[in-house]
DNA sequence: ATCCCAATTACGAATAATTCTTATATAAGA
DNA sequence: TCTTATATAAGAATTATTCGTAATTGGGAT
């Protein structure tokens, strides 16, 4: 059950021009799902237009980022790797390979805001709490996914 | 109040040679503090040790990751960062600026723990759990570190 | 429908970050 | 003190990313 997403609209609605590189960088990152590397995303819209410069897969990604359309996610890698979730949720990091899975958990939200209203962070204030929860996914054991 | 640390008993305790340049770079990174960059070592260690390759500095540090005396912190820049505090911990992201600092919450661990000890995550085997908490430091408004 | 132009892309060069190769040096155990 | 497996220095090679510039184009204006 992946979200329907209306690319050209979702460019439009920032104002930014509706290109053939931009819609099919974005449609990339939905449709691969888990959070690609630049290269990742650079091989998969090759796959249909064999000619977009990698400078252009670039660009692209960081107008992305800048208009809150696709989010970078923090990886111990030194590749980035972007995510097409851009409401807030967490994420589950496998030890044995470098796959990341989605973890939304309003009821766990709701606890970590309600325990930082009570308990505030000298000097800081919050704007948005991620979890990174590592650990080791049961169904493939010694196995890459 | 920083924590002592015995550099070479440290290296030792893994069973690590002591070189000069090992004892350095991992003074660097408990003096320094401040979860620095490759480069960041590089140039503190380059204060008393002008001619140490840099090479030897991205080595170093792998080996030191590897053997769990510093850990790789996760950014969203595409440039390592490292972190000499191995206790598990937490981290408050300023998103005016790179600067990144430690959050220590033992109460807030424990409700973690406990949480998903009665809401296990399908599959997953969980190991760790950490907080990237962003946000703005009031002390320095418009300001970097 | 056509024109226009700021914005975007392609391309390749330039830069930056990291890894690799190999000769030399050295820590630490015998 | 000797020995040797391990580590370092130096720089070349590779990889990732950014930059400069000329050509192209999306979409508003006419
Ligand atoms: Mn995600
Ligand atoms: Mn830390
Ligand atoms: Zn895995
Ligand atoms: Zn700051």
């Amino acid at each position: 059950m992946k979200k329907e997403h209306d690319i050209r609209y979702e460019l439009s609605a920032k104002k930014l021009k509706i290109t053939p590189q931009r819609v099919k960088v974005l449609e990339a990152i939905y449709e691969m799902d888990n959070h690609p590397t630049t290269e990742n995303v650079i091989d998969y819209v090759r796959k249909s237009d064999p000619n977009i410069s990698a400078g252009t897969v670039y660009n692209i990604l960081e107008v992305l980022v800048k208009n809150d359309l696709i989010k970078k996610v923090k990886t111990e890698k030194d590749v980035m790797r972007y995510d097409g979730m851009t409401e807030n949720h967490h994420h589950l990091y496998c030890k044995q390979c470098d796959y990341i899975e989605d973890y939304t958990n309003s009821e766990l939200d709701k606890i970590l805001k309600d325990y930082f209203e009570q308990n505030k962070i000298d000097n800081f204030i919050i704007d948005e709490i991620k979890l990174s929860i590592s650990g080791n996914f049961v169904i493939h054991k010694n196995k890459n996914h």
